[in-house]
DNA sequence: TAACATAAGTGGTTAATAGTGGGTTAAAAT
DNA sequence: ATTTTAACCCACTATTAACCACTTATGTTA
C-alpha cells in the first residue's frame, strides 16, 4: 500500500492549556487540499497517538468496512480501534486540540515530541519516548526479520 | 459493503429520567437531510443497542431479505434482529427516547457509552462494557490473522 | 551582515454550540 | 376518566470553536 504522503523528521513542540498541539509547518504543509484541514487522531499501537491525513484513514476505513459485524471477532476489533479514532480539524493558526482520552494514553502535559512516520505523524510525550527508546534498540536482533521485507 | 456513514469515536453520557439519551452532536452531523432526523435502534449482538440511520437500516434489510428462512438459523437470527427493532426519531435537542425493551436489555441506567462503528452506533452501559472490555483483549493472538487483512 | 519582511509558534478572549434538566400540551393507552 | 407516553418548547451551564494579538524564528535583500 503506497501512499502520497512522506512524513518525515522530528519536533519538539508544546500543548497548552486547552490541550492545543501545534502541527509542524513542514508537515502541514503535506495536507492537500482534499484533506480540508482535517485528519483523526487514534492510539499508536505504542504509548502515542497517531495522525492521519483524511485520505489516508480513508483507506484504512475502507478496509475495516470489508470486516462483518456477524463475526465476534470482528466486532471487538473494529470497536477498539474506532473508538479511539476521532476526527480532527486543525485551526487558522495550524493547532488541533488533543482529546482528553489521548492526553490520557499519551501522558502527554506540557511538551511534546512529534514524529513523521511517512503516512502518519506520531505525537509522544518526551519522557515516555525516551523509556521506549531505550527499551526498544535498533540493533534488536528481531529486527533482522524485517530487513527480509523492508529493502532500505 | 461500503457505507456512507463513519462513525466513530467514545462519548460518555447520560439518560435521565425520562429515558432521553443524546446523540453525540459530531455523529449526529453525518445523519443526512434524506435521514429525516429518523433512525432504528435494534439489539447488538453483544449487550448494548445499535442505532442505524434509516438509509443504512435499509441497505441491511435487503440483505437479510436475501437470507431463505428455510434455514432455522437464518429464521432465528432474522426473527431476533428485527422483533427488536424500532423506528425512533430524534427531537430539536438531539435526544431520542431508548425504548424500554432496550433499557433492559442493555442494562443502562445512569450513564451511557456512546461509541461510533462506521455504519452504527452501539450504546453501552458503561459497567458492561468494561466488563466486555476486560473478557476480550485486543492483543489476543488470534487477532493476530486480521492483521494480514486489515493494514494499519 | 544588518535590516527588513514574512512565516511560525504560542497565548488569551469572545462568541457560538453542545449537553442537560425541566415544563407544557396533545395524543394514546389503560 | 385517568394515567402514560410522546412531541415541543424554553432555559441554564459548560465546553468548544473562531478570532485576535504578540513573540520568536526564518529567510531575503540591500
Amino acid at each position: 500500500m503506497s501512499s502520497q504522503y512522506t512524513f518525515t523528521g522530528e519536533f519538539s513542540f508544546s500543548i497548552d492549556s486547552k490541550n492545543r498541539i501545534n502541527i509542524p509547518a513542514s508537515l502541514r504543509k503535506q495536507f492537500s487540499k482534499n484533506d480540508n484541514k482535517t485528519f483523526i487522531a487514534t492510539r499508536g499501537i505504542d504509548q502515542c497517538a497517531w495522525i492521519y491525513p483524511v485520505n489516508e484513514w480513508n483507506k484504512i476505513q475502507e478496509e475495516l468496512n470489508q470486516l462483518s459485524s456477524m463475526s465476534k471477532k470482528n466486532r471487538i476489533f473494529l470497536r477498539n480501534h474506532l473508538r479511539h479514532a476521532s476526527v480532527l480539524k486543525y485551526d487558522s493558526q495550524g493547532r488541533f486540540v488533543l482529546p482528553n482520552s489521548l492526553v490520557k494514553y499519551t501522558n502527554i502535559s506540557k511538551n511534546v515530541t512529534i514524529i513523521g512516520v511517512l503516512n502518519k505523524i506520531e505525537i509522544w510525550d518526551p519522557s515516555i519516548l525516551s523509556k521506549s527508546d531505550e527499551k526498544d534498540h535498533i540493533d534488536d536482533p528481531s529486527y533482522e526479520q524485517l530487513s527480509e521485507r523492508v529493502n532500505i
